[in-house]
DNA sequence: ATAGAACCTTACGTAAACGTAAAGTTCTAG
DNA sequence: CTAGAACTTTACGTTTACGTAAGGTTCTAT
């Protein structure tokens, strides 16, 4: 189904925007790769699953903030499915699919979770700086129109609204 | 207008959910208070302001991922403003009310850009994660109709959708 | 006036998330 | 088959954002 290129660490790490030691690290806490069995001192190599994955690690730390610990948790169920990823692509088993199906589900509906959460408060979040900024906006009309534009120089008067 | 309550650094730190030391760190980075003149070694003292400003920094942190830094630069603006602040209630000059106004409005509008960005990334994200979680619905029912339900014994009929 | 709570300054400590250096090994192109 | 680029492991270093302890001071209630 997909041509299995190999990637490697270097190669990864630019094209996800993140250092060779980051992914190393992360491989450390057991966020990655450490399914793959590799010969002692051989070079690591991945797939573009792998560089999927890297990126979504990567938005849950940025975008949510989520520390390492809790990516962590949240991705342990993934963990078991990625150890599992090998078995998709060469066990035909039906029953097994379906049961890393399943155990995928919740796992993305957790992140849907954590992520609309976040929506809402940045929702209420941008509701109070524009009232704020509404309020400021007022303010500075009623002043202005008190005060004759007497002293600005070279203000154009391309101010706006 | 206010009643100028004078609040004490625990209570501030209590009803905004930081700890003190915090509050202090704050200070230092020139984020809050530094304005106030105090004789060395006196208490420090806040107004109910000073809470919404903490509050809107401790936003900034969480919900933007922003540092410490970063925020000192985008407050830094607002510092100046801060610094007036104390003008404003005493200083009843429109002339300078105006540009007190003005200088804040600028502020708001860059944090209500950077929360409108943030925003739109996440609806991104928020639209990936429901397309795959739509994707692997869809392969668990295929799935299922594959194979009839015969092993699992405990699992109620009460399937989502 | 005085006890105790809350605060002050100073300064060293810490956890997370990597950065960086060293010394050796594996890959890959020619 | 060999040079050098890219990788390996190991281990100590660094930055941010506070935590925490010590020793003294200021407030506030009685």
């Amino acid at each position: 189904m997909s041509t299995a290129e190999a990637l490697r660490i270097g190669e990864v790490a630019e094209r996800v925007g993140v250092t060779t030691r980051t992914i190393r690290y992360y491989e450390e806490l057991g966020l990655l790769g450490g399914g793959g069995a590799r010969e002692k001192g051989a070079h690591r190599t991945y797939t573009e699953t792998d560089v999927v994955r890297l990126q979504e690690l990567i938005r849950l730390r940025d975008l949510l903030g989520l520390t390492l610990e809790e990516i962590v948790q949240l991705a342990e169920a993934e963990e078991a499915r990625a150890a599992l990823r090998g078995l998709w692509e060469e066990n035909p088993s039906a029953a097994e699919r379906l049961r890393i199906v399943e155990a995928a589900i919740p796992l993305v509906e957790r992140q849907l979770a954590l992520v609309r959460h976040r929506q809402q408060t940045l929702e209420e979040f941008s509701g109070e700086l524009e009232t704020k900024l509404g309020t400021l906006k007022q303010r500075r009309r009623e002043l202005a129109r008190a005060i004759p534009p007497e002293s600005a120089p070279a203000v154009r008067p391309g101010q706006d609204r």
